[in-house]
DNA sequence: GTGGTCTAGACCACG
DNA sequence: GTGGTCTAGACCACG
């Protein structure tokens, strides 16, 4: 499904979480698709089934999946909304802290565009 | 001189740095200006000396500031050049990740205009 | 697994860190394998967890170990070409440094040939 | 005279040393040749007088220099011989050492002859 | 089990 | 005065 670095400083849970909502934002899982078992990733990763647990513990309380009890998690309808307000935020924090750096809202706008090229 | 908040699960010692770069860049800080004495600076915020020389011992490393030993340490000539490029590196990346959400450039331009009235 | 010298003005963390560059020359450590737990190798050396942590962070920081989350330092694969590599750049800066004090080309060549005795 | 590096990690005291060896090294000091005057070279330098006589001490104990009560400190006789027979020592330190790195006689030897070439 | 952070104190070299 | 090193303990997150 997707690797994991094992010498990065992020701890594997949270690789875990970020591949999953990358997945979404991709597109290529779906609001309802099933995510693998954590038997199944755990051993596919090779990590332990408790951290692909606390990764699936957590993209549930943040309403990314829901689980069926005896069926597994599934992927929200909600899901990508939720990739899309949250990357928002995240772009709205990022440009207030550019502000704070003494970047103009112009000298932003600029950048975007000329990223036009990469 | 400022506040560290011991809830925050980010360490002390990298808050430290923040302000520090926060301070460069609100030019309260400017280059050749001395930073307070590890002592006096661990004192002021009820930390360890350790912690706030690991602090200092970052922002040497990473050319914000420079030492002059016996002396202390002072704010480096390229400091405020560090500071927007890291936030212009910090800004691209976001926006990288904006797309991959499936967010538009236009979005986030119509984004950093509207941010105006904030 | 060594000892360190408490008397020397050569700091306890940088020993540590030549004793292991020293055991990877050696080929007594070798790519792959595990270099002992902090904990483990503080206890042996009687020193604080502290100093090996900061040595064992170094090492990492100059490639010679990496590091497994939650498995603990391990040789990297490129650490015995760094051993070499910077052997030979310690090597040609007191050629350097030779020259500079008026020997000769032949008088290092002859001191090279002369040491087989030693 | 010369220049000090008040940013480097290496004691200003040491500096000081290392460049009248150089300048022992060089020939731009020769046996019987006046030091400058603490008072003066510290002026010079915008060091303390205590950083220059530290490192005149030095000189004076390693016997590269000899003192004159009121007269200052000069350069011994045997100052060259000095500054060649622990170059000596020092490149057979290093030679040792490389061969601990599993460098052998010949790559050594190339290395020096290689060397011309710089 | 693993390492990362932190404290409160100490001692030291440098200037 | 300055920072650098070190201890002996603690607590925490990760796996």
């Amino acid at each position: 499904m997707f690797n994991i670095d094992r010498q990065s400083r992020i701890p594997i849970y949270e690789q875990i979480c970020k591949k999953v909502t990358e997945l979404i934002r991709k597109n290529e899982l779906k609001a309802g698709d099933k995510l693998p078992g954590v038997r199944e990733l755990a051993k596919s990763l090779g990590v332990s089934q408790n951290t692909v647990s606390k990764a699936f513990k957590i993209l549930e309380r943040d309403k990314f999946t829901y689980s069926l009890a005896g069926l597994g998690s599934f992927v929200s309808d909600v899901s990508t909304d939720l990739v899309r307000k949250s990357a928002f935020a995240y772009f709205d924090k990022t440009v207030k802290e550019s502000f704070e750096s003494g970047i103009s809202r112009q000298e932003l706008i600029d950048r975007i565009i000329a990223g036009k090229d990469n």
